[in-house]
DNA sequence: ATATTTCTGGAAGTTACGTCA
DNA sequence: TGTGACGTAACTTCCAGAAAT
């Protein structure tokens, strides 16, 4: 069904040039075996050399017997990057909607399927999770600067609320005390509770008691421009 | 049963190649 | 044709948990 992956390297200079950017296979470095990395990795410290080929040997056994001598690095050392087919990619695609990480026999059967090392499927996979981590994180992002600019405007219109009752107050404290409370409707932005300043038993109790604060008070609320938690905002003046 | 060492696999970050505008 | 941006395969390093001693 699947092109050996040497075909597959073999036919990458004659690929499309319409075919998916996505769809790449690398001849690796780890290609080669652990005498020529050496020569390919001079600058690595003698301890390190003797682990990596420690590792060499370990994951061999994980390779087919024909990766020696495809080893993707040029005489100079050079990486190699190579395609995967759409085949292939979608191939692991599927996989990885079924499951985002793969155990050793998962790993392997899909490497013969595909004609793939263990070693080409499992960083497939590495990086796909990345991608995917990566890709929600910007999700992420976009959603919590839609929420700040949200509550910003929120915080403003409060504010601006505030001192026009300061200012009510100031001019005419009768009226003040007698007009109804504000109706405003207010959620805690990080309990996501929600308080109704006309009904100080809502479903956000405030643990000050029942006297409440006025608004000319000089609380730490939305008078401050602080962040507004689990505390009413609109509160009701105090009557004397 | 506990402590230490070794092994294993994933995450994070980096490098380098191939493609395209 | 040269170049920079971009996507991504492959790599390195670090770490945590499991297995072995």
């Amino acid at each position: 069904m699947m092109e050996r992956a040497e075909d597959l390297r073999l036919s990458l200079s004659l690929s499309s040039p319409l075919a998916p950017r996505t769809h790449h296979v690398a001849a690796m470095l780890f290609h080669s075996p652990p005498e020529k990395r050496f020569l390919e990795m001079p600058l690595l410290p003698a301890a390190k050399r003797s682990e990596v080929a420690a590792a060499d040997e370990e994951r061999a056994g994980l390779r087919g017997g024909s990766d020696e001598e495809d080893g993707g690095c040029g005489i100079d050392g050079s990486r190699k990057k190579l395609r995967l087919s759409k085949d292939q990619s979608a191939v692991l695609e599927d996989s990885f909607r079924e499951h985002p990480t793969l155990n050793p026999r998962q790993k392997a059967a899909l490497a013969q399927q595909l004609g793939l090392r263990p070693r080409q499927v499992e960083v497939w996979f590495q990086n796909r999770r990345a991608r995917t981590k990566l890709k929600q994180t910007e999700v992420d992002c976009e959603f919590l600067k839609r929420c700040c600019e949200t509550l910003t405007e929120e915080n403003r219109r409060l504010q601006k609320e505030v001192q026009e009752l300061r200012a009510l107050k100031l001019v005419s404290p009768h009226l003040y005390m007698n007009m109804s409370p504000p109706t405003t409707l207010t959620m805690c932005p990080s309990c996501e509770r929600v308080s109704n300043a006309n009904n100080s038993s809502s479903a956000a109790p405030d643990r000050r008691g029942a006297g409440g604060v006025t608004a000319a008070g000089g609380n730490d609320t939305a008078a401050d421009g602080g962040i507004l938690c689990h505390r009413p905002i609109a509160v009701r003046p105090q009557q004397s």
